[in-house]
DNA sequence: CAAGAAGTTCGAGATAGATCGAACAAGAGG
DNA sequence: CCTCTTGTTCGATCTATCTCGAACTTCTTG
């Protein structure tokens, strides 16, 4: 099979769930280590954002991250190429990633 | 006593807590209707939002925002006067309330 | 002082989230 | 075909969050 997962289109993103996926310190530093990146696969993506988790946990917060609607993900082999959906975000709620990407606020 | 509560300072202020305080509906329609209205107490808080919680559950989510450095809360005779500390949290999270409030995202 | 009004706190119940290891699926390479 | 590499999914566990009602604290007011 592998027909792609069900991501949300862009009316479909909402304000407190793509919150909600941010308010997580891992999937904060996966999106900044994305952000910085471009694109990228799930392992790099680990090493990139310093985060010591198992596959499984880092799986499950990409999971979060594309359910809400923020980061993309396609096949690519065995691999993933996961990215952040800029345009939807921007769309749909307007300057949240700019200041949450660009924030000098850590941890 | 009475003593104010602890609230966080600008320095204490962290990005994952404050996205946390957001992530959720009821919290985000207090927000809103304090931001509207510039500040209120809890009681008129509730009705404004128009949320159907008791009291309590009032309580807790003004003091899950008030934690995250989010509103700022004074002690008038047996109410409290609830406000947004915009400044401490365009300081921290520059962009993050005005993303927040302003967008046209709703549920 | 007695009543009432505004909130807080506590304890309980239910639901959601983070994390891991083990088992699995599927492409890539020899 | 066999094995390695990448990820995903499942089940379990632990912790956090949402929600409420009941009891409490403090002011305010008759």
């Amino acid at each position: 099979m592998h027909e792609e997962w069900h991501e949300p289109t862009r009316e479909e993103i909402s304000l407190p769930t793509v919150l909600g996926a941010l308010a997580d310190p891992a999937r904060l530093a996966l999106l900044r280590a994305l952000h910085e990146v471009g694109e990228s696969n799930c392992g790099a993506l680990t090493t990139l954002s310093g985060l010591d988790l198992s596959k499984s946990t880092v799986s499950h917060h990409l999971r979060v991250l594309r359910e809400a609607g923020v980061t993309r993900t396609e096949f690519v082999g065995t691999s993933r190429r996961v990215s952040i959906r800029q345009d939807d975000l921007e769309a749909a709620c307007p300057g949240l990633l700019h200041a949450v990407i660009g924030s000098h606020v850590h941890a």
